[in-house]
DNA sequence: AGCACGCCGACT
DNA sequence: GTCGGCGTGCTC
């Protein structure tokens, strides 16, 4: 095979919007294999061919130009590959593993650049006394100078004047300013003030002593630090076992190496306590990152990093992509979040993509959690990651009871309402002795499935196992594979006519306990009554400040947040969520169960949990009861084996969408056809499923169609994903249809 | 950003 | 004619 010129694509290490793009190079046959995305090179640039700093984005057989008139790249720059390059290289890889365009990876990896923001400023002064400048005026307009005497003379009139003024208003040019600069006429000062997010906060100064297995922990992890063990670790720690403080101390043993750190969670968990407790540890030296701050005072954070005036950095997933010169250590809290997975081409998952950057730049990776995806703890146990356990609560505070409530028995026995007997008398009891209560649905996501009130049974696919949905229509389909049938007049397993989905509302839930507990002060939390600005702590504080007795929510009430004086919380109906058609909804379920027990007892006093249920046989709600992760955890691994699911097995969603139905239908047959067709010898390592419509099939007359691709080898996925990617390039047919892939999808279909 | 190019008025 | 300043447009 004779060998084919190859292009790189390059970003001009220079901050103006104007260059903002990639430039087209040669590589030179003998650079061929030392250039990859992230490589600083030399190239010349411009007229005068002038020597430039640059980084490869892209290496590319296509000409994206006229070929005689690309320049070569000059040579690789090789002292140490600054944090652009590190990043660029990140966003390479993000691009390979989950699918877009470069240009798509580097948008997320590098803040776009701003334009000069209110808080960046440039000034200019005049530099000699105004005597003297009054004389080189007169000078300068004798001789026509006149870009040059409107500037001294506006100076005159006040000095410093910013610089946007001078070349806006007065209209100068920049090589004015700098020929005006060499001839010591002014002087060009910029100051930079920085946007804090963490302005007006007070440190407090407290000291954190480790209990002894907090310690025992911090110490197995540097241990293998030192040892030279790169592997992640995972700390698999109950709900109120401190792993905060494990965080701090091992945050603490890594900028003594004069590196930095990241801190991930989740964006709910994002509290002022949290942020609190950092501060009071790391003061000035660290920021945060919220989906709430403006562009500007992001990049200023971003910009803090890199300039060495930030330690550590907290926020949600984008926080992975600060720049730090000298990263030592990422750490994911709440490792199991869904949040984690980026919405957004690209699809990426943020523990994967800290991996992958801890591996570039050497940092260590830490995830956390009280309830460790499957995928972490299946690792853990494969001994790719180092595990590491905290069974007690801090101060050995106990873990609460839980009473598990079967909903079909309080049928048999007459109560049809929304309270249990037993949740009802504890809440009463509750009530008296002036402690709180949490009552939590879980009912996101929760879109139509159908199931008998009488014996529980949920009317399910016979080839995926996961539940039909109720459409419209009348008819129940799955969204795995395209089944359907008519919807069932009688439970197929016990014969009950009482089957239908399940409705009620955190509303209606409020409504029945103001109706039922009418001295009780409740509060709601939920879409509705968190949409208003601020909306959302405020309710948190009012609960907290003891102002309502009992907080009626959803999902958002159970992440993280410490009420004390709350001993009772109730699930109102705990299978909700097992229902939702994706093969996560046991393991969501087991989570969300856990962390909700979780809420009960964080004070002195012993907390209860009543969970109620249609299912109380189901293995997630049984394990969940008896807080036993392991358990659960080994019911789940194999039934994923079992089934063919992540981690196990891996799977693609090809989604494509467009305007016109007949084009969605056509693409999806095409790259199911491209599949068997050009990847003929691994055919039998793949399962291809569908297509079949997406669970939303139709958002404003847009028509989405999927098709799932699965295999035990991620390479492989990700070698069928390249394959299409580039014939949807090469075929115009696909111009009219947009393609997306997601890789180990964590959010429904 | 930084450079060349071309236009324009001023000076020899 | 030529010189230097100034504005414009382009950079693979």
């Amino acid at each position: 095979m004779d060998k084919k010129t190859l292009y790189a694509n390059i970003i001009i290490d220079i901050s103006h919007e104007k260059l903002d793009r990639t430039f087209q190079y040669r590589i030179p046959e003998k650079l061929l294999d030392q250039i990859h995305p992230g490589t600083p090179v030399e190239i010349p640039f411009g007229r005068s061919n002038r020597k430039i700093r640059g980084y490869v984005v892209e290496v590319t057989e296509e000409p994206e130009f006229a070929p005689e008139r690309i320049k070569p790249v000059s040579h690789v720059i090789r002292e140490g590959i600054p944090i652009e390059g590190q990043l660029i290289a990140l966003a390479a890889w993000m691009r390979e593993n989950f699918g877009g365009t470069m240009n798509q990876a580097l948008k997320t990896v590098l803040p776009v650049k701003q334009k000069t923001t209110e808080k960046e400023q440039r000034l200019i002064w005049l530099k000699p006394n105004p005597t003297t400048a009054k004389s080189l005026l007169g000078e300068l307009q004798r001789k026509h100078q006149t870009a040059r005497a409107r500037l001294l003379e506006a100076l005159l009139e006040q000095s410093p004047l910013p610089y946007e003024t001078v070349t806006q208003k007065l209209n100068i040019t920049a090589s004015v300013i700098r020929a005006m600069q060499e001839r010591e006429l002014i002087r060009v000062e910029s100051i930079r003030s920085w946007r804090n997010p963490l302005d007006q906060m007070k440190k407090q100064g407290t000291v954190v002593t480790l209990n002894p297995a907090q310690q025992q922990i911090v110490t197995g992890i540097e241990n293998g630090w030192r040892s030279g063990d790169e592997r992640p670790c995972l700390i698999h720690g109950v709900t109120g076992s401190g792993k905060t403080e494990v965080y701090m101390e091992l945050i603490k043993s890594v900028l003594r190496e004069g590196k930095q750190a990241i801190v991930l969670i989740p964006e709910i968990a994002l509290t002022f306590q949290t942020v609190l407790r950092f501060y009071n540890h790391f003061g000035e030296r660290v920021s945060i990152l919220n989906s709430r701050m403006s562009p500007g005072e992001r990049s200023d954070q971003f910009e803090r990093a890199k300039r060495g005036l930030l330690d550590v950095m907290i926020g949600p997933r984008s926080a992975l992509f600060t720049p730090f010169p000298n990263l030592g250590v990422i750490i994911i809290d709440e490792e199991h979040e869904a949040a984690y997975k980026s919405e957004t081409v690209p699809r990426y998952h943020a523990r994967e993509t800290a991996i992958a950057r801890g591996m570039l730049c050497g940092a260590h990776v830490v995830l956390g959690s009280a309830t460790p995806s499957v995928e972490s703890y299946d690792r853990a146990q494969q001994g790719q990651y180092r595990l590491f356990e905290m069974k007690e609560r801090v101060s050995a505070r106990p873990l609460p009871t839980v009473y598990t409530v079967d909903l079909r028995e309080e049928l048999r026995n007459g109560n049809r309402s929304i309270l249990s007997d037993r949740l009802r008398k504890l809440m009463t009891d509750r009530l008296e002795k002036k402690e709180q209560i949490m009552l939590f649905l879980n009912r996101r996501g929760v879109a139509g499935f159908v199931s008998c009130r009488s014996c529980g049974e949920v009317i399910k696919c016979p080839h995926c196992d996961v539940s039909l949905n109720l459409h419209n229509d009348g008819n129940l389909v799955c969204h795995y594979c395209g089944y359907q049938q008519p919807m069932v007049k009688k439970c197929p397993s016990c014969g009950s006519s009482y089957v239908g989905g399940f409705k009620a509302g955190t509303q209606k839930i409020e409504q029945y306990v103001r109706q039922q507990f009418p001295s009780a002060r409740v509060l709601r939390m939920d879409l509705d009554t968190t949409r208003k600005k601020g909306g959302y702590e405020s309710i948190l504080s009012a609960f907290s400040n003891q102002e309502a007795d009992i907080l009626i929510g959803t999902q958002m009430i159970v992440k993280g947040h410490d009420f004390p004086n709350v001993t009772l919380v109730g699930i109102l109906a705990a299978d909700l969520s097992l229902h939702i058609s994706d093969y996560r909804a046991p393991e969501r379920t087991f989570q969300l169960l856990t962390q909700a027990a979780g809420r009960a007892g964080r004070g002195c006093r012993q907390g209860e949990v009543v969970i109620q249920t249609y299912q109380p046989e189901h293995y997630s709600i049984v394990t969940a009861a008896a807080q036993d992760y392991e358990a659960f955890f080994q019911q789940e691994i194999f039934f994923r084996e079992m089934l063919h699911y992540p981690p196990k097995w891996h799977m693609l969603v090809v989604h494509a969408a467009s305007e016109k139905e007949m084009l969605v239908k056509q693409a999806q047959d095409m790259l199911k056809y491209k599949l068997l067709t050009k990847m003929e010898k691994e055919k039998e390592h793949l399962q291809i499923i569908g297509p079949a419509d997406a669970a939303v099939s139709r958002i404003n007359d847009i028509f989405r169609k999927v098709l799932y691709v699965k295999a035990e080898d991620y390479q492989l996925l990700v070698h069928a994903k390249n394959m299409l990617e580039q014939e949807i390039r090469k075929d115009p047919a696909f111009r009219a249809v947009t393609i997306q892939f997601d890789f180990d999808p964590m959010n429904g279909f």
